[in-house]
DNA sequence: TTGACATATGACAACTTGTCATAATATAAT
DNA sequence: ATTATATTATGACAAGTTGTCATATGTCAA
């Protein structure tokens, strides 16, 4: 999280700030992200950015964890609205967040972010994710084998988000199907 | 691959070299590994670094397709030993691999390539991935569903790298356990 | 011996990041 | 209103990075 003093500067400057980098992530992989050229945009010195955040990494953080407020929300409705059955769920999830990610403004940086994906996975979901807990009583598991919930779950995530990283990076949003062939093989298993 | 330059060098330059460039991938995650630190162990200068590789990449994918062959021959084992079949050949490959990591000279290199696996993963199995064409005829399908065999391969090969690298970064190689839960679901699916 | 080609070199330009002493500004206290 | 204190802003700087290129040194055949 960026310092209390980047987040006492009023809206506008903040805003600036926010633009610039994600601007700089929407247009170059995590690597090729250059602090010189978000200053530069944002008008700010590079001591201010020191300043705001400890590096690259903190303000790369920042930027996921404004959306992943968003994302959260989804799979939160996704859930009630398919009555916790998972296979539907997930489905459902899938297309919702594909569809997210093409309106939403951090396009740009989410296509970059997915490539280099697990590189980041850490900050999605490992064993302990907090969205789990929240959605954890929404499962259905009475049609289910006796597994542990939330392995299966981040079992579910992981495919889910590779799906997204697949069909991103290869241009191919329409290419719903990648998914649902995984997940039929997560819930119905690949032998007879 | 490395330009032939760096190929007609007399093998004891080369294995120097490539010493040098395995212990900097050891000890740093990808994006830290230093080709000035390289060099300078190696005892080569700048312009022959580049007149060797083109880049920093170049020279990991041939430190990746090193010891790529000897796993390879592994994977070509397992499904020899397991007649081919899925559920068994994939169990023992995890065991297999995971020893082979231990036991060989590149642990610290293959560490730091696990971490940062998925960054790299479109070296190992995206469609066409060759290994899957050699040992094709060797799985055994009268036992699955009808689903494409490549896409279950990597599917599973996709699990296998995963909990490879979850056992290496948490340090608890010895938990193979999470593999083989894994390749349940995958065999058996979620549902009952 | 002389060309012709292969290989080696390190200085160089053009970047990168993170730090830090200093300067400017805002807020509080007298 | 003036002083004192705390907060925020700045850009020069050190110490690094990469890739290039003119030049030098090998090597081998004619």
């Amino acid at each position: 999280m960026p310092s209390q003093t980047f987040l006492n500067l009023d809206k506008s400057k903040q805003k600036k700030f926010i633009d610039a980098a994600i601007l700089e992530f929407s247009n170059n992989i995590y690597n090729d992200v250059s602090i010189n050229r978000i200053i530069m945009n944002a008008g700010v010195s590079r001591g201010s950015f020191y300043m705001y955040f400890k590096d690259k990494e903190e303000l790369f953080e920042y930027l996921l964890h404004i959306n992943k407020t968003l994302l959260d929300e989804e799979v939160r409705n996704c859930f009630m609205e398919c009555d916790g059955d998972l296979y539907n769920s997930f489905n459902m999830l899938y297309d919702r967040i594909v569809d997210f990610i093409i309106d939403n403004d951090y396009y740009g940086m989410f296509k970059n972010v997915f490539i280099y994906f697990d590189m980041h996975k850490r900050h999605f979901y490992k064993p302990g994710y907090p969205l789990f807990l929240e959605v954890k009583g929404l499962i259905k598991t009475d049609n289910l084998k006796d597994e542990e919930l939330e392995f299966i779950f981040i079992m579910l995530l992981h495919h889910l988000f590779m799906s997204v990283t697949y069909c991103i990076n290869n241009g191919c949003l329409e290419d719903k199907n990648h998914f649902k062939r995984k997940l039929d093989i997560l819930c119905y298993g690949i032998y007879k």
